[in-house]
DNA sequence: CGATGCATTGATATCGGTCAAAGATGGTGG
DNA sequence: CCACCATCTTTGACCGATATCAATGCATCG
């Protein structure tokens, strides 16, 4: 363990998959015994953050990881271009905070309000060091991530606006097909711009992408915060075409 | 440990970082044991392939993953539309096999003929289950690749074909740079059409990259696998415009 | 009810994709 | 040793999609 910092090696990593630190089980074939939730509570500090407000800049010392009880953030980075790179958004149970050398590669930035547990590395990877099976989660939660950055970068590969953003539609589909899919609208709380730094495209194109998926009648916002999605089936098959 | 197949999450992972399996000690600050080294042998198998050669198939029932010994491979998805994504060019020490549920996401084929150490899954994670330290090494080297998965995201994310191709050649020379330089030029074993599917491009922009490249005297090639950089602070520079 | 971001819409230009053809390269076999 | 062939690479012409620049609409909040 020279330089246990070091394991945490992106801004990115979500562990979605894991009911990491949290009450509710889900369906998710890896979970956290309920000792090992509460030795990582054990060493855990409740964060809180208020919309827009900075967990951490890109470059800062990397002391802890994060694991997001409630809010959405995203995980961004400012290119020398003036272009800014949004490398994933992270919701309840994602994971933040990995570093290279011991420092944040990403910014990670509140878009609403959140809470999250903050996890002293050294504590962490001590945890760690004594409980394989806990390590073990981890080793399938980045892998799990990195799985996703492979997507990201194949999204990134398609020529079409419309399809990039029906990729994304279908991501906060599914992050929210848990919660109350109240009148069936998807709550959407990044703005265009946000989008078009995770997409690669200019917000002026996700502007006219969200006016072809309408005119398509794939999907429409009844507000600007919130998605109607029209014909599944539809954002499926133009997703596909990869 | 419900689903040992579900940690090999990726057919990019790969372990540069580590001396992995390997007799050369790097510079680099993470290192297997030798008992370690030697418990990793025992489980191994040799693989060998010629150019060409299929290492295993997207889909594939995954059951063992492997590590480079010599020789050039590329990791990559056929899409729907025909295009095809490659995630990664597998070089000496790197790892690759990993899967979701079991099966491999990506293809694997020998760029130039290639021998390998075949790791099965079920001994390697009981291996890690008693080693919390080698685990460790798995995770540091999973998250080193996720972070290599985001910088290819990014480079997606270029407008300008010659910056990602600059990049490109960043990648592989730095690839190279232990090895001996021989009259300073670099030797690019894959073809200009498995660079496109790296970059997202199409091989013809790959070819005007390349003279472009050649045009602002950054870098050229001598022969179809052998570049030589002219300007490495000129390309560093081309390539910082993010 | 301004005012300040945020979002949409429009006009234009640029860059890479696509189609097409010609040019290298390397290996094979006569 | 050379000719031939398959494969890879380069170059050109054209088109289409998105970036960019610019202006207008639209909320949300003081």
């Amino acid at each position: 363990m020279k330089q246990p910092a070091d394991f945490a090696a992106d801004g990115m990593l979500s562990f979605r998959a894991a009911p990491f630190l949290s009450p509710t089980l889900t369906a998710d074939p890896v979970v956290l015994t309920p000792r090992q939730r509460e030795a990582l509570t054990r060493i855990a500090t409740r964060v809180r953050l208020k919309s827009r407000g900075i967990l951490y800049q890109a470059g800062a010392p990397a002391d802890a990881i994060f694991a997001v009880i409630e809010g959405v953030l995203k995980s961004y980075r400012d290119l020398p271009s003036g272009r800014r790179m949004v490398a994933t958004f992270l919701f309840a149970r994602d994971l933040c905070g990995l570093a290279v050398k011991g420092r944040y590669v990403n910014t990670v930035r509140a878009i609403t309000p959140v809470t999250l547990y903050r996890l002293p590395l050294a504590a962490l990877t001590e945890l760690m060091k004594g409980d394989s099976e806990l390590q073990f989660h981890f080793l399938v939660k980045v892998t799990h991530e990195l799985r996703e950055a492979q997507r990201h970068a194949i999204l990134m590969n398609r020529r079409d606006a419309a399809g990039r953003l029906a990729s994304f539609v279908a991501l906060i589909a599914e992050q929210q097909s848990g919660a109350k899919s109240e009148h069936g609208s998807i709550h959407v709380p990044m703005t265009r711009s946000d989008i078009a730094d995770f997409l690669g495209l200019s917000l002026e194109s996700v502007s006219r992408a969200t006016a072809e998926l309408k005119a398509q009648g794939l999907a429409r916002f009844d507000t600007r915060h919130h998605l109607r999605i029209l014909d599944p089936s539809g954002l499926a098959r133009l997703i596909c075409n990869v």
